[in-house]
DNA sequence: ATGTCC
């Protein structure tokens, strides 16, 4: 395919449709942020993409994309349900309900900076990270884990991992309705009933930040948010589980794809209708393991919540917790007609605008809070969704990649990093040197500039800024 | 992302 990308705006490209592309390509950027300027073959992926079978309107990419396994990260693809839409878990991810969560404490950085040390001793001492390991609650078997599978969040609360005010402040209220644990075979199981409550690794991290920048002062006081407020920022997903259960389906839909009689570029894009067995087979699996990503980031908070309360006698709400890599039965306007969609976002926000019917009561007024974490030497985003969204209603969902994980290592090295953030006040946790190296902030775009991008083109706006104090790395 | 290869 012959990949032309024409300027729409200062923020948006557009990739024109050619055969076999049903639809054409749709890059929020700046010309600094385009793949193409940090060399990958992240274009190539929105255009195969594109050739999916039902997808509508366009193959969507947000300001932070870059290459990914068969979509690429940061990449937005909805498909008519009813027009033998597919569905990929190619387009949803190895970690899914990779997500994060955004916790805001009952104190300001001053009061809290003689207890910052004691603080981080705590959380470096408490949260389970790095590959394998345990995580801080144990599920006794299959039984216990379909009710997790089935109730995300809300099982964890339900067995006092959590307040029912939580729930209020989750996407989904804490679990997909669509989960169906039968789905999720037994080594998927086995993988994550040590892991329920830890970080993992590669990019999964707990950050101590503080409000640094205030752009909406009433977004911000609906959110619970001031300048000079200490939060936490959790990143992490559904562990050995998710990945398990992608890897089981991906196998079951390659094999699936010549009986469908589906063509497509990449092996990497295997997928089935929506309407098929293995792809019913498949959105139940993912949304049980949504739902596990969603309880492993419910008891995180909970160690949060000891370590806040030992080291500073305070306690800790729930902001939001949105999940980035998903495939969710949504209803959209697609040229003046309601359709029933499944829309793929990987690396990708929900940011839902003001009004919609989605939304927590209490956040209706202003919009669905979108998270946007930087790198452990960088700000984050919170921002807000806006009206007018044509990405059905997608914002970005971090900084992107642009270095690869051995380029990271060649230019980097761990101990000099961890020095190089302390002599700066931000305290390290680190769970290994070569892991901490690989997420070197230099490996990453300039997330200031996402954030900026993403609100240029209109896909969402910015509510505050977080700047970091501390790392807890997975 | 991932018991970084069953």
């Amino acid at each position: 395919m012959d990949i032309t990308l024409v300027p729409e705006s200062p923020f948006r490209f557009r990739l024109d449709r050619c055969d076999p592309m049903r639809v054409p390509g749709v890059v929020f950027a700046t010309r600094d942020l385009l793949p193409e300027a940090v060399g990958d073959k992240a274009l190539e992926q929105v255009a195969n993409v594109a050739t999916l079978p039902g997808i509508v309107r366009a193959s969507f990419a947000m300001p932070d994309v870059h290459w990914g396994y068969g979509f690429p990260i940061g990449g937005v693809a909805a498909t008519d349900i009813d027009a033998g839409g597919v569905v990929s878990p190619g387009g949803v991810g190895f970690d899914i309900s990779c997500g994060v969560r955004l916790l805001a404490a009952d104190i300001d950085r001053e009061p809290l900076a003689p207890r910052m040390r004691r603080l981080m001793d705590i959380l470096g001492d408490t949260i389970p990270r790095g590959t394998g390991r345990g995580g801080l609650w144990k599920i006794s078997g299959r039984a216990q884990m379909e009710k997790l599978l089935v109730a995300g969040a809300g099982y964890a609360v339900e067995c006092d991992h959590g307040v029912p005010r939580d729930l209020d402040r989750c996407e989904d209220r804490g679990a997909l309705a669509e989960a169906d644990p039968s789905q999720v075979g037994q080594r998927a199981v086995d993988r994550g009933l040590q892991q329920v409550g830890s970080l993992g690794s590669g990019n999964h991290f707990l950050e101590v930040q503080v409000v640094d920048q205030v752009y909406d002062a009433g977004v911000a006081a609906a959110f619970g948010l001031h300048p000079g407020q200490v939060c936490v920022m959790i990143h992490c997903g559904s562990r050995g589980l998710g990945h398990q259960v992608c890897t089981d389906h991906v196998r079951v839909m390659d094999q699936s794809l010549r009986s469908f009689g589906i063509h497509i570029p990449d092996r990497q894009l295997a997928c089935a209708p929506v309407v098929s067995t293995p792809g019913r087979a498949y959105l139940g699996a993912m949304a049980a393991a949504a739902n596990y990503g969603r309880a492993n980031r419910q008891l995180l908070t909970q160690a949060v919540r000891h370590a806040f309360t030992t080291a500073a006698g305070v306690g800790v709400d729930l902001v939001y917790d949105v999940s980035h890599n998903t495939a969710k039965i949504e209803t959209h306007d697609v040229d003046g007609v309601s359709r029933r969609l499944c829309v793929h976002r990987k690396g990708a926000t929900l940011a839902l605008p003001p009004g919609h019917p989605d939304l927590p009561a209490d956040l209706a007024d202003h919009g669905h809070p979108v998270l946007v974490p930087g790198t452990m030497g960088t700000a984050s985003y919170v921002m807000v969704g806006t009206v007018g969204n044509d990405a059905f209603s997608s914002a970005a969902h971090g900084a992107g990649r642009v270095w690869s994980r051995h380029q990271a290592l060649r230019h980097v090295r761990g101990e000099a990093l961890r020095g190089e953030l302390e002599s700066r006040g931000i305290a390290v946790r680190p769970s290994s040197w070569r892991g901490l190296a690989e997420e070197a902030p230099e490996a990453y775009k300039d997330v200031d500039a996402v954030a900026r991008a993403t609100e240029g083109a209109g896909l969402a706006r910015l509510v505050v800024r977080l700047v970091p104090l501390g790392v807890v790395k997975g």
